[in-house]
DNA sequence: TCCATGACATACAAATTTGCATACCCTATA
DNA sequence: TATAGGGTATGCAAATTTGTATGTCATGGA
């Protein structure tokens, strides 16, 4: 292979992949951590260099020209291979020293996290952990995360997944809140049931349907209020403004509210899964983690 | 996608891969036009930044880890992915100036060259050439040049070919050794026959068979001298030594030598083939050279 | 209309990377 | 054994790249 003609600056086509990808220099670079002059004069190098103009600088911001629609594809694959390159890197690692970075909900992460990581940071002081609390899922093939937990079983086949428990949910309030609904000898007999609902994740969204098959009587006046703050939902349980729905481990926890209509059993069971892609599994510092995670998560009982 | 856990140096996976390709870093250094230390410290920095060992420092060089052959293949599709870039992204380039590189024979380039550079560089001076006089198939594809002079006609289908013309190649010699063969009535009446050989290219390599198809007669002894060397093929010929094998637009313009056996025609007769990558085609600058080599080298006639 | 926001461009100082010179090791060869 | 030629590692000065601060422009909402 000559690369006499192929020398271009490769971090600069990476800049230029990034920037199309992002849409503006100043996106690209907070998302590679740099500054946005140094994405604007990077992109600009390789326009030099390769004598061609990829952006139209508009006042608004940038518009790929015909010519970089052409290249993006390219710098694309090349991106594609150093994803790839860079997870088996990873993998191949056996250095138990670097940093791991876990992609976990609010919530997962507030019930699990804090026990399993004090055991880890205790065996493992080498290893620094990096939490992605998000409650969107994450892409693990392309490295947003080493390790996420997650409420479903993932279907792609190039990961490692395992099943930690099913976690039961029940409804939490106020003792002052469910004095309102005085002994009901099954669901169907509560009227007038509020719930602040809180969208987990978007795989558990038919909540309401689950409610229903345990018999509670649900409808639109049943979720007045929706927040994503994990902290605000229990906010407005403690006011007594409805019901929040809660892990036994985390609603139990909070000493202000009492589980709801405990006779009548957990209103879902949530499974809980941890994955990871099947190349970091071979990196001795995830698997570490990996494990610790597995053998801590599932012993919470 | 997520470049947070991306962020090594692209220019470090390519100095990974081009001291793979080569076996060692000097000569990584030398194809990417970079010092050595530059180059040892960009794939030290690549292994830090991974934390794997991609090469073992062995007295006596380089060798692949392990873990360096898993990855290997990653950074290859990486420079595969860099090699296609650069390829369209100079086949985008409108504009007429910089440099065009011509992979061509010795021989060609002494024939058919000068007269064409000449007027490239009337027509166009801000085209600048590069010349790559080079007995060896140079390969296109990975960019070695961007335009090729062939004696064959390329198989490939992503290639823009153009036949330039036949070329009549005839035996040249000095007088005084021709006076040794008086007047012969057809080829086989020539005994002892020798000529200084050249391999112009591996394809045309057959020249002995060429010769007995046109009845001459040879054997072993008929190639006694044998040189990659043009200036040094003439000058043997020129000492009497042998018959040398040149076609008439250059072979005539040696003063000193004459046909040997005009009557008996050409024993040869070459094709001439220009190429060029079918991306670099759409290059005006590339285009322009293409098609003043093809004028100029055509109408020689 | 005014202001807040987010975009790209530019100036300049600081940090980084590079190349050169050189030291040193090993192998092959005379 | 001496020497030439291949390789890698390191010190240091110079060139390059980067980040910070700041300017200008366009957009959208109060």
């Amino acid at each position: 292979m000559s690369w006499k003609k192929n020398l271009f600056d490769w971090n600069n086509a990476r800049a230029f992949l990034v920037t199309a990808e992002e849409g503006s220099f100043s996106a690209a670079a907070r998302t590679l951590g740099m500054a946005q002059p140094t994405l604007g004069r990077q992109v600009a190098a390789l326009e030099a260099e390769l004598g061609v103009t990829l952006f139209e600088r508009l006042p608004h911001g940038l518009e790929l020209t015909q010519t970089g629609l052409e290249l993006v594809d390219h710098v694309r694959s090349m991106g594609k291979a150093a994803s790839d390159f860079s997870i088996t890197a990873s993998g191949q690692s056996q250095q138990i020293d670097g940093s791991v970075s876990i992609s976990v909900s609010e919530l997962d992460a507030m019930v699990y996290l804090p026990k399993a990581l004090s055991i880890l940071r205790r065996q493992e002081p080498g290893i620094d952990v990096d939490i992605l609390v998000t409650n969107n899922v994450s892409d693990l093939k392309s490295r947003e995360a080493d390790i996420a937990i997650r409420n479903f079983r993932p279907t792609q086949t190039d990961f490692i997944v395992r099943k930690l428990k099913d976690v039961d949910v029940y409804l939490y309030g106020t003792q002052e809140y469910l004095d309102n609904f005085p002994t009901p000898k099954k669901p169907s007999d509560i009227k007038g049931l509020e719930f602040i609902r809180f969208s987990r994740s978007d795989h558990v969204d038919p909540f309401q349907d689950f409610l229903s098959e345990k018999g509670y009587v649900v409808n639109k006046k049943s979720f007045p209020l929706y927040t994503d703050n994990q902290l605000l939902q229990i906010e407005l349980v403690k006011q007594h403004l409805g019901l929040g729905v809660f892990p036994v481990e985390y609603g139990d926890s909070i000493t202000e509210l009492i589980r709801a209509f405990p006779a009548f059993g957990p209103v879902i069971q949530i499974p809980l899964w941890l994955v990871c892609h099947r190349e970091l599994h071979t990196s001795l510092r995830v698997r570490k983690v990996f494990d610790i995670l597995v053998k801590h998560i599932t012993q919470t009982d």
